[in-house]
Parts: structure tokens; C-alpha cells; sequence
RNA sequence: GGGUAGGUGGCCGAGUGGCUAAAGGCGACAGACUGUAAAUCUGUUCUCGCGAGAGUACGGUGGUUCGAAUCCACCCCUGCCCA
């Protein structure tokens, strides 16, 4: 089975401009293709780690990746797949974000002169002359295309300034600017990227008379049709220091039963025979594929230590083992506790469970808050020091846990 | 540039001088039920305060008024129509 088999068996194939001949370059590892990373944050989302996991999957099968950071397409945004406006982020704030999605990646793409390259477009965007771009570049475009593309549609009504329109030409211009100067011949994205990867495939082809190819991944939605990877707090980021590999853990833990397979066969590394049998299990082995699931991907972004880790903590606190030791831990310091006490409110808030002191009483009030196994009612009880010193596990509803210790 | 409709809490959306911390819905959080699932039911949902209460808030800045999300002026942003 080829890679292109492999990705078509995992659903992760969306929309492909010509399959016969993409099959062929990526089965016998010939395509040199890019995928682009925006950086509109200071780290890398599941989203990108499903982008990120194509790109592995690819190199493996010995095509050639071409990592392309937005430094330059950032300070523009991309309004495909959005409702509102994007908010114009600062040089210093991109530059930023580059950088630390560089440190992510590299952690997980094998770079080298054989490898992988990486590459940032401001480099050669930045700099671009806006009059011998509009005759170089944007006469190869009909705005009459370009409104019909689907992106846009959505944004007819409710507005699309000039800037943002632009970015589809940003993001040809690249494709047409890496097939030039790295000889790359394919792209890859997410399924909201369709217009603008086409939009490259048809510049090259204006420019050069080449061929070149596009590819989207399915994007990775629930079954209620949302983007997964969102959480209450935002997105589930891979800094462990944004959400802590517990955390991330715990989020595909809690996956829907529906989403359970879905999950795994997109993202990630097992064997498809081995998925195969996953999917004739008895329904009542559920928590067993959501374990897997969890772990796999945990271990993936964070390595086996650390899933094990994750794991070990999740089994201690829902099936009632003692072990805490792995647990999530919320660190107090000597200035949190007024005459060697700290109230029951400022506890929740200092676990994270609460931002403001209202909410956490409010949670207090509706018997929500469980100090080592105990319910706590009263807004005014307070734990001393050496309780603290010893460790207090606090839990906030039935699934999130922390343990409360005093450095 | 001209005309016109708008900008309200995380989102959608009512409200058009005091009874409005602002209906309703969605989302989120908690409780019950469960399998750390879904669905359902109940409660909560700006900040501080145990509480009475106080503070901040309806695009921005000023103003009118005892009192403004609501009225006025100017500004910013968005849709639509015309140029």
C-alpha cells in the first residue's frame, strides 16, 4: 500500500487537483512539497499537528518537505474559513511567534540538507515592489475568479477589506516562488485552503506553463461539525507549558464515542491492520480506544515518558487509585496564606479552577469543589500550612484534579 | 465623496430616558443520570463583598439631564445603495 493509499484509508484526503498524477509523485517519493504555517500564536495547535503529521508521514515515505513559516503572509491574515475580520498582529508579536513555532517544529520534523528545509516568506515578501508585483503577479489574476471562490463568498457580506483579499495572491505567490527556487512541486493544507492552493497551481501554470499540484486534508471536525482542538480555554496547544501533556491527555481521553475512530485513524501513527481490528471491538472496549488515542497522541507531542506519565495520572484519580504523584500540581507559596491559612475560595482560584473569586464561590456554593474526597459547603474553611505542606488534592466537578502543595 | 442601516455581555440578539448588570437563544461551568461518552433534566454564568451593597460595562470622546445603552455633537468601524 502506498502512501497516498495509506492517507486515502485514513480519511485524510479532501480535495486533490489531479489524483492519478499526485499518487504517483507521492507514492514513489518524488514531490517536494510545502505546507504553510501562519503564525497568528505563540505556539503550534492540533491543527498544525495534523498538518505537521502529514508532513512526517510524507517525509517517511521519502518525499521532500518544505516547512514555509508566514512570517511575511502574517502581517496580512488569511481570511479563508473565518467570519470576522482578523486583527492586524505587530512585527515584533510575528517575529515572536516564528520563532516559536520554529523551536516546536524542528522537535518534530527531521531537518537537514537532505531532509526537510524551512523556510520564512518574509524574506522574500517583505520586500516585494508593489508596482512590479502588480505587473509581474496580478496580471495573472481576474478578480472575477477570485470572487467566486468559495473563501470569499462567505465574506461578501459581511466585508473583506483590501488587505485580507490579498492574501490568496500572498500565498499563490509563494507556491509559484518555492516551485521556482526549491523546485517544489506540491502543496499541502487544510481543506479551507483550497482557493488559495489552487490559486498557486494556477499561476505557476501561467507563469511557467508547468504542472505543479495541490492537496487538502480533511479537517478535523466532531460530530456536531466543529473544528476539534478547541477547548473552553482555546485551543489545544503542544507547549506543554500553554496545556500541559496531562491536559492533553485528557482532552482526546473525553472525546466523543463518535469521534473515537475518526481520531485515530487521522492522526495517528498506528498501523492501519491494527485500526482495522480496532474497529471490529465490542462497544463496550470504547474507553479502551479513547485510552489509546490518548496516549498515542501524547506520546507523539510530548514522548513516552510523558504520556506514560499522563496516563498513570489519569487512571490514579478516575479509577481511585491513591497514586497522586503524577498528578497535575498547583505550587503555593508562603505568600498565598494570611497567619499560616489559606481559605477555601483563594485555594480554587490559585488551582486554576476559577478566575475570579465569585466564580470559585459560586462553583463552592453548587458542590462542586471536593478537597481530598470531601465536599466542600463552606465558603469560609480554611486549610493551614502543614495541610498544604502535605498536599491537598482539589477537584473541581467530576474531571479536573489538582494537587495543592506548599513549596 | 453622497445617501442609508448598523456597532449591546464569549457569540447571536432584544431593549430606544429611570422598573436594565441589560429579555431570549447558543456556548461554557456545576449538580443529577452515566462509561472520565452522548442525550436529558436542574442550577449558575461582569468584578469586589458572607451579606446589605458597591464598582465597572452597551464602538470612542465630549455634552444635555436629577438620571443615558437609550437624547445631542464630533470621531472611528461595518453592511447596503449611488458616484
Amino acid at each position: 500500500m502506498g502512501i497516498y493509499e495509506e492517507l486515502q484509508a485514513r480519511g485524510l484526503i479532501a480535495q486533490v487537483t489531479d489524483d492519478k498524477e499526485i499518487k504517483d509523485l507521492i507514492n514513489n517519493g518524488g514531490a517536494r512539497f510545502y505546507i504553510g504555517f501562519d503564525p497568528t500564536a505563540d505556539s503550534l495547535h492540533v491543527g498544525h499537528f495534523m498538518a505537521l503529521c502529514l508532513m512526517k508521514r510524507l517525509q517517511d515515505a521519502g518525499n521532500k518537505p518544505v516547512v514555509l513559516i508566514g512570517g511575511g503572509t502574517g502581517y496580512i491574515g488569511d481570511p479563508s474559513g473565518r467570519s470576522d475580520m482578523r486583527s492586524m498582529l505587530t512585527p515584533e508579536v510575528i517575529e515572536h511567534n516564528c520563532q516559536c513555532f520554529k523551536k516546536q517544529m524542528e522537535k518534530f520534523i527531521t531537518f537537514g540538507d537532505n531532509a526537510a528545509i524551512m523556510v520564512n516568506n518574509a524574506d522574500w515578501l517583505l520586500g516585494l515592489n508593489y508596482i512590479e508585483l502588480l505587473r509581474d503577479v496580478g496580471a495573472c489574476f481576474s478578480v472575477n475568479n477570485m470572487l467566486r471562490a468559495e473563501c470569499y463568498k462567505q465574506r461578501m457580506e459581511k466585508g473583506l477589506s483590501f488587505l485580507e483579499f490579498n492574501y490568496m495572491i500572498m500565498q499563490a505567490y509563494d507556491f509559484y516562488y518555492l516551485h521556482e527556487k526549491y523546485g517544489c512541486n506540491m502543496q499541502f493544507g487544510g481543506d479551507d485552503q483550497w482557493s488559495n492552493m489552487l490559486a498557486g497551481t494556477e499561476l505557476i501554470r501561467k507563469k511557467t506553463a508547468q504542472d505543479a499540484y495541490a492537496m487538502t486534508i480533511t479537517l478535523l471536525l466532531n460530530s456536531e461539525g466543529k473544528k476539534m482542538g478547541k477547548t473552553a480555554k482555546g485551543a489545544v496547544w503542544l507547549d506543554p507549558e500553554k496545556t500541559s501533556p496531562y491536559e492533553f491527555y485528557q482532552y482526546w481521553r473525553n472525546v466523543d464515542d463518535a469521534d473515537v475512530m475518526k481520531c485515530i485513524k487521522m492522526l495517528t501513527f498506528l498501523p492501519m491492520e491494527k485500526i482495522q481490528e480496532m474497529e471490529t471491538w465490542d462497544d463496550n472496549r470504547i474507553n479502551e480506544k479513547k485510552e489509546i488515542l490518548a496516549y498515542e497522541l501524547t506520546s507523539l507531542v510530548h514522548g513516552n515518558q510523558e504520556a506514560q506519565k499522563a496516563q498513570d495520572a489519569a487512571r490514579a484519580i478516575f479509577s481511585g487509585g491513591g497514586d497522586s504523584e503524577n498528578m497535575p500540581k498547583a505550587e503555593l507559596s508562603e505568600t498565598d496564606f494570611e497567619n499560616g491559612q489559606i481559605g477555601i475560595v483563594q485555594l480554587v482560584v490559585k488551582c486554576g479552577f476559577a478566575q475570579s473569586n465569585g466564580e470559585a464561590k459560586r462553583l463552592i456554593q453548587q458542590g462542586g469543589v471536593t478537597v481530598n474526597d470531601e465536599t466542600v459547603n463552606a465558603l469560609d474553611k480554611k486549610y493551614s500550612t502543614d495541610e498544604l505542606k502535605e498536599g491537598l488534592i482539589v477537584r473541581k466537578g467530576k474531571k479536573h484534579f489538582k494537587k495543592a502543595v506548599l513549596q
